[in-house]
DNA sequence: CGGGAGATCCTCT
DNA sequence: GAGGATCTCCCGC
């Protein structure tokens, strides 16, 4: 695993692993494994709730997840398996991480068996690295609006698409933890954000009260 | 805080 | 060519 160099406060000796190295020595914080992921999209999307995704020495609690499967028109495998989206068809705990808009990325995660879902990250609330994460999004200051969206916390994060096809549960810069804190007992659920077909479907779960979810009330009323 | 327009380019038809 | 699993800026309340 390479030593990924970030930008770094010139006062912190850590090194960019530091986070994650912190993490491994407390008990109490296990990385999720490959079980984890191998259910289905609608089981993990809520599950991923209050779990921590880091990213080198940067690191947020998973506040908002929708979740997206081959059933669904407004998934990217609804069509089959294409260049871009090949990581969705492959194993679970894998990261597919796309290029929209012309110049924003989002990242999923790959859940099922070879199934082509994935469940995408859409708001993270941030806990450590954040100088690191603010440095990296423009004239951005207030935490809330540091990584409250799905190119939002990549752009925090640093996630690109040269990030897509990453195994999150290989032990490297790149996982999502579970440090204890259980999901909500019960968490918002609702219409995805963003999307102009498969409207109908509830597959959006959030935090519910906490300020870093991307829209706390369009779908509040599905 | 909420809504609308524009940015910008990769991907698939 | 068309259309995005979006964001920021700008306006109005």
């Amino acid at each position: 695993m390479p030593k990924m160099l970030v930008f770094l406060p010139r006062a912190e000796k850590r090194s960019a692993n530091a986070h994650l190295d912190d993490m491994k020595e407390d008990s109490k914080v296990v990385r999720l494994d490959r079980a984890f992921f191998a259910r289905g999209a609608l089981d993990v999307a809520p599950d991923l709730l209050n779990k921590v995704l880091a990213v080198g020495n940067c690191s947020g609690r998973i506040v908002e997840t929708e979740a997206y499967l081959r059933d669904d028109p407004a998934s990217h495998s609804f069509r089959g398996k294409t260049p871009r989206n090949a990581t969705m068809f492959g194993p679970p705990g894998y990261l597919y991480v796309y290029f929209t808009y012309g110049m924003h990325h989002c990242a999923n995660i790959v859940t099922g068996e070879q199934a082509g879902e994935a469940v995408l990250i859409r708001a993270l609330a941030p806990i450590q690295g954040i100088d690191e994460m603010v440095s990296r999004r423009r004239s951005v200051k207030a935490p809330r609006d540091v990584a409250n969206g799905p190119g939002k916390l990549c752009q925090a994060m640093g996630i690109g698409r040269s990030d897509d096809g990453t195994d999150l549960c290989a032990g490297g810069r790149l996982g999502v933890f579970d440090d204890g804190v259980p999901p909500p007992d019960e968490p918002g659920r609702g219409r995805r954000i963003g999307i102009s077909v498969g409207q109908d479907l509830t597959r959006r779960w959030w935090a519910v009260g906490d300020p870093h979810v991307s829209h706390p009330t369009p779908s509040a009323r599905p």
